[in-house]
DNA sequence: AAGTGGTCTAGACCACTCC
DNA sequence: GAGTGGTCTAGACCACTTA
């Protein structure tokens, strides 16, 4: 039981791992205090309670005041997710990215997306729909809403240059939002978009942005057929 | 500028966060030290390096010794993304969750997951198809493979009241993975088996679990129609 | 060489919660 | 009431990076 020398908190930190990985503490058990962890290791209070605090809020464990700290009955893994902006994610696979404006109108939208913008009812928001391409191949069809209300400069802005996905980001550092990932049909339209065939299946991430409190946008992703979302555990 | 009383880590990063959101600080600014922020905020270094360093990880700051932290230019959008148990995630909805095991037989694997499992050519590993079931309407087909190497007392296992899915995380807790989400097209027998039709799109999930630098299970899950994946930013 | 973040320490007090 | 984690503090030293 060589535990000297732990005295930084990464290192504490995959010791904990290690005792939990190798069922040394099992799943449900009680794991020592911070202060006998502490001797243990030949560290402070404050190192252990680093190395810990970060486990908990991975999942791993589960800390009370007063009832101590246990292992996860139910390792919940919390995978992190990085949603990079489509130009940085296309680049970063060493392709050229470019955008296209396909479509932009004020138009009422259709109520699935007027409900979550909280709009009057036909009410016109702006409608742009956009097409990404990766060494000129189509990557992602962007199906996008937004509200003149919150971003009133949006209705001069020009996207030639920075997508609208970019010149959003620029102009309101979102503080909230919610994101899902779903398989859709592809439409007719959609397919000749994308150069795929009607029919097929796609991953789509459907993205809502919040500021202060106000929906600022909301935007459907259709990737090319194939394409796949990968994280890290 | 009522920037007293700011003596908890939280509300240090509330304020930081405000400022970024309000374009106090913009994208590529460079925001005062630690020292300063901490004489600004009335409590100590340790304080403001605490409610910096979780922003930092979360992509908001970037941070870099002797040039200062700076507002991210690209604000990565980090979601956290909680995989839950399959159990876990269908009595969260209030359902009644039951498995049924659909095959299990041990046979060389495709060379698809083979390559991932480093298993040797025509090497028969542990084949496992289940049916996983919200108040009696299938949710998920899962379709796994096992390596026994790693876990030796897969083979004995007995997968009827504790799904392959528990009794591997109650086996091994994996310390390693990746995770992949894509959109598929649903073969004839899949159809059959979650019940929709042939060539519907479904979302796929495809993980690999490793554990002391070996892989012990390649799985597909893929979900009903209509599933979706949800989180927030 | 110097400025900045990264981390550790020892001690302290508080908040929660189980008994 | 008592044990445990949550957090703050002041100071210190180190590691890295830029100038």
């Amino acid at each position: 039981m060589k535990a000297e020398g732990r005295n930084n908190w990464k290192s504490v930190q995959e010791e904990v791992r290690h005792r939990i990985a190798a069922h040394i503490w099992r799943p449900g058990d009680l794991i020592p205090n911070e202060v006998d962890l502490a001797k243990e290791f030949g560290c402070s209070r404050t190192t252990v309670n680093r190395a810990l605090q970060e486990l908990a809020d991975g999942g791993l464990l589960d800390r009370k005041r007063k009832a101590g700290t246990r292992v996860a009955h139910n390792p919940v893994r919390r995978a992190k997710l990085d949603i990079p902006l489509i130009r940085a994610e296309i680049e970063a696979k060493g392709a050229v990215c470019r955008h296209a404006i396909l479509t932009r109108e004020m138009r009422p939208a259709p109520a699935s997306v007027q409900v979550g913008m909280r709009a009057e009812p036909n009410e016109a928001l702006l409608h742009l729909q956009a097409l990404y391409t990766a060494d000129d191949v189509p990557y992602v069809f962007e199906d996008r809403w937004i509200n003149p209300h919150v971003v009133p400069s949006v209705i001069d802005a020009d996207f030639s240059v920075l997508s609208p996905n970019e010149w959003l980001v620029r102009q309101v550092p979102a503080d909230e939002g919610d994101i899902a990932f779903c398989a859709t049909t592809c439409s007719p339209e959609v397919a000749a978009k994308l150069s795929c065939p009607p029919g097929a299946a796609l991953f789509a991430v459907d993205r809502t942005t919040m500021h202060a409190g106000q929906i600022v946008t909301s935007v459907r992703l259709v990737f090319h057929q194939g394409y796949r979302l990968r994280t890290q555990l």
